[in-house]
DNA sequence: CATGAATGAGAGTTCATTCAT
DNA sequence: GATGAATGAACTCTCATTCAT
C-alpha cells in the first residue's frame, strides 16, 4: 500500500469517525461508510474488511492517551501532582464533551466483542492508563506530592470513576460540578490539596 | 387482551429477558424471541410489534426500584440511616452480579433510542430514583442522621457513581473493596458514620 | 414441515432439476432456482440453503438404481443371466439419452465436493451399485449361469466401463453400435452367450 | 508481440497450469491467476481476456499427443505393434496419474463451452488421435501384425475407453490391474498377442 | 507495456412483516 | 387468536473489468 493509499485510508477512517459519532457502532453498515466517503462499494473493501476492524482503526486515532498526557507533563518538568491536575482536567474536558457518542460506540463495540478478551482494545487502552496513573502516583508518593497506600487500586479507582462519569454524561448527564466534585474526591484519596 | 392473553404476554416477556440477558439489546431478533418462545412468528406480532416494545417491557418487570427498596424500609420503622444501608447494600448486590448483560442492553436501548428524550424509560426510572433518594436525604437531614447542604446535588451524585459501576463492572471489572470504597465515599458526602 | 411443505419441497426439486440439466451444477446460482421456481428469494432459503443442497436432493430423485432393477427382476422371477441383461439394458439406455446435462453436472460436483470423501453421494451410489452387481455375479456363478473367479473385480471393472461411457457420450459422442460392443465385452467377461 | 512478451505470456500459461490443476476450471478466477503469477491485474489483461483463454492455452500446451508418440515411435523404426504398446503404456501413465485435477477441469471446460461445437479443442484434440490411431491400426493390419475389420471404429471404441478411465480414475478411482484388463481388452480387438 | 486503485454488477443471506388459512 | 409459509428489502462481500498514471 503505497503513500496515496494511505492517504485515503486515512480520509476513510476521518469519514468513517463521523458516521460512528452519528450512528454509534452496531447500527452502522458498510454501505453507510461507503455512501459517507463516496467511494465504491469494493472500493472500501480494500482497505477495510468490516466494521470492527473500521471502528479499531477509528478509536486508535481517537484515543485519548493518559500515557501521552503525563508524558507530555514530564517533558515540561511538572511535579506530579501538577501532571494529575493536567491529566483530571483532560479527562473533565472529554467526560463534558457534548453529544460524544463514540464513547457508547465503544461501548456497544466492547459488547458485541466479548469484553473478557485482554486484547479488547478499549480495556487495553484503560489498563494502560491505569498502569501509567499507577507510575505516576507512586512517583507521587515518593516525593511526598501524594498520600496513597495502593498506588494500583487507587489508579483503578479513579480510572473507573472516569469511565463512568463519562457514560454517565452521555446518558443520564452530568453537571460540570459534580465532575469537579469528583476530582475533588479523587484528589481527596491522594491526599492532595484541594486547589 | 383477555386473561389468557395476559399470561401469554407475560410468558413472551419472560423468555424475551433470557435472549437480552443473553445477547443483549441490538443484536437481538424478532426471529430470536419467536424461536426462545417457541410460538409462531405470526404470533409474536399480535402482543408485540418489535424489540424495542418487548425491551420496554422487559425493563419494566426488571427495574430494581429504588423506591421500593424506601418504601419498604420506611413499612419496616426504619431510620432514614438504615434505609440508605439497605439501598447501598442493594445496589451493591447489582454492581457485582455476573454477567449483567442487561445493564449493557439497556446502554445499548439508551443509545439507539435518543438519550435525550425525557420518556426515555431508563432516564424516567433514574429521575424517580433520585427523587427517592432525595427525599430520603431531606428526611434523614431533618430527623439529623445525615448532614448535607444540597440534597437534590447529593441525590444525583449518588446515582451516578452507582450507574458508572454498574456499566465500569460489566466491561472493565470492578472489584467488591472498590464498590466499598464507592460506598464509604458516598456516606462521607452524607456525613454518616462509616460502619 | 407439513405435508404442503413437502409439496412446495418436490416442486422445487423438480424446477431444480431442470436448471440442473439445462446449466449443469457450478454454473447455477440460488437466483437461477428462484427465478425458474417462481418463488421469493428468501421462499427458497426456506427449504434450501444452496445450490449443493439442491443439487443432492436432484441426484436423489435421479438416481437409476442398480439395486432397484436388479430387486424388481428377482421379484419377477428372472434368472440372474436375465437380470443381467435388464440392467446392461437400462444402463445403455442412460448412456444414449441425449443432453444428460446431469451426468457431467455430478462430475462437476464431485470435483467441487473433494471426491475423495466417502460420503460423496455419487461415490456413495457407485459403490451400492457395484456391491449389487457383484452379488448379483456371484449368484450367477452359483447357479452356473456365468463364469467369473473374481466377482468384486468384475463388478467394479463392468460399473465404471458403464460410467465412462456416460461421460464420453456426453462430451465425445458414442453410437449405438460402441455401447452394444462393450455390453458383449462385459458379457464376454462372465460367460455369458452373446444373444 | 515482441519475443519479451512471448516468453511474458509463457510465463503465465505456466503458472496458470498449476492453478487449474489444483482447482479445476470453474472455481479459477482472473483474481487467482494473477495472484499466482504475482502480475498487476491490468498486466494479465494484456495477455488474456479470461480464464477460458487462458485454459485453452494451458490445453494446448498439455496435450499429450497420440500423434506425437505415434511420430517418435515412427521415428525409430518402430514395428506398428510396438508404437501401440508404447500408445498404451503412456495412455496408462496418464490414468494412473494421482490428482489429475486437469481432466477434470477439462471436462468442466467442455461442459460448459457447449461440447457440440466441433472447434472444442478437446473433441478437436479426440479426433486428431482417433485419426492417429487409425492408421496406425491400417497400417498394422496391411503388415499383419493386427487383425481388423473396421478401423475407424476400433479407434474410436479404443480412444473413448481410455478417456473413460480417466475419468473414472479421477472420481471413483481404477486399480491398476483394471487398467491392465482394459488394455488387454484393446489388444485382444486388434487381435495383437497379449505379452 | 505495466500498474493497481477504483468501479459496480451480482451472488449470497437474513429477517421484519404480512396474510391466507 | 394462532400459525408458519411467503415476501422483498437490505446488507455483506467478491470479482471482472477499466483507466489514469
Amino acid at each position: 500500500m503505497g503513500e496515496k493509499s494511505l492517504q485515503k485510508k486515512k480520509y476513510i477512517v476521518e469519514k468513517a469517525k463521523d458516521v460512528f459519532y452519528k450512528s454509534g457502532y452496531r447500527a452502522v453498515t458498510m454501505k453507510d461508510i461507503v455512501e459517507a466517503c463516496n467511494i465504491s462499494r469494493g472500493g472500501l473493501y480494500l482497505y477495510f474488511t468490516n466494521t470492527k476492524e473500521l471502528f479499531e482503526a477509528v478509536l486508535e486515532e481517537e484515543r485519548i492517551s493518559t500515557a501521552s498526557v503525563i508524558e507530555s507533563g514530564k517533558a515540561k518538568n511538572a511535579t506530579p501532582g501538577e501532571i494529575m491536575l493536567m491529566f483530571l482536567d483532560e479527562q473533565k474536558k472529554a467526560i463534558l464533551k457534548k453529544k460524544d457518542n463514540l464513547t457508547m460506540a465503544a461501548y456497544e463495540y466492547m459488547f458485541e466483542n466479548k469484553i473478557l478478551e485482554t486484547d479488547n482494545p478499549i480495556k487495553k487502552s484503560f489498563l494502560e492508563n491505569v498502569s501509567a496513573l499507577e507510575n505516576l502516583i507512586k512517583e507521587g508518593v515518593e516525593q511526598e506530592w501524594m498520600v496513597c497506600e495502593d498506588a494500583a487500586e487507587a489508579a483503578k479507582n479513579i480510572s473507573y470513576t472516569i469511565e463512568g462519569l463519562k457514560v454517565s454524561a452521555q446518558t443520564i448527564g452530568v453537571s460540570a460540578e459534580a465532575v469537579d466534585r469528583e476530582i475533588e474526591y479523587i484528589m481527596g484519596i491522594l491526599g492532595m490539596v484541594i486547589k
